[in-house]
DNA sequence: TTACAATATTTGTATATACAAATGTAAAAT
DNA sequence: ATTTTACATTTGTATATACAAATATTGTAA
């Protein structure tokens, strides 16, 4: 991935714009890798990532706020997020018998099946985005990242 | 920026998810920091990075392909980015005269004045973004970053 | 107890993004 | 010259995202 020949550009970028814009491709191309992994199970990375939230909480029901705040991208609409999942019968959802103003998301045995299937493509294709890494490099990217 | 901090987690994520997931929240940080400095501004990320790449092609009218090429998030409906724009009187947009399947697009006057002003506020944005980092820390990214 | 504030979620609106289909133009093939 | 193919852009549709406002419920204060 090299940035100069990905954005076309004979220019020689500074190093901190360059830094920046590097990061914004890699992000987009693992974007796409791991959108494309999850296209036959017609769900998003977003609701990937819920269900395995959901998956973590081993039977105890999460709240929108519990989501929010394990989410990668933090969204003030993770109820539509959730309806999609309703409605494709991947999760329970109910009002809180204690407090009704929370609501108590589950994950439903479909769910867990279809998520321990999309659990080996998703592996194969992180696997396949950091081929080029030793175990050295990647704990040295995450080092790096650590900065920011 | 702690992984397991953020999303809220007391779990050990292994090395190569903990990556990739590592890069997608530093991802959403510097987008969310850049977004917010063009907000007083008005224009998105995207309509930003289009008026820089038409200010760089110094009067040389643009067409559509010429800009999918060199942004950073390849999209269909540049068209519809361009219309924006179009609406804010920063860029002016014609028929090719030569091949009147193109259109030719180029940044106005108006376009290029507030653009030096959101460069400016781009910039110490990202400085401030980097601001942890040595230049020789910088580079080890691009290197790293490079490998994907 | 009534009013007010705080909490949790939902809904509305605008823009962004991805993908497919439609439109209009130019070039190539028959 | 007409048909076919390729090219460049536009439009339509569905979902995603960001932000603000609305709704419903609970807790607190006068």
């Amino acid at each position: 991935m090299n940035v100069e020949e990905v954005i076309k550009t004979e220019t020689k970028i500074p190093l901190k714009p360059r830094s920046i814009i590097h990061l914004f491709l890699v992000h987009n191309k693992i974007k796409e890798h791991l959108t494309r992994a999850l296209k036959p199970f017609e769900v998003s990375l977003q609701q990937f990532n819920v269900l395995r939230i959901l998956r973590g909480r081993k039977g105890v029901p999460a709240n929108l706020s519990n989501l929010n705040e394990r989410m990668i991208n933090k969204m003030s609409n993770t109820t539509r997020l959730v309806d999609k999942l309703l409605a494709k019968g991947y999760v329970d959802r109910s009002i809180c018998p204690s407090n009704r103003r929370k609501v108590e998301i589950t994950i439903t045995m479909e769910g867990e099946k279809v998520l321990s299937k999309m659990d080996q493509t998703i592996k194969r294709s992180e696997e396949e985005l950091v081929q080029n890494f030793s175990a050295q490099e990647l704990e040295q990217l995450n080092l790096l990242l650590h900065k920011f």
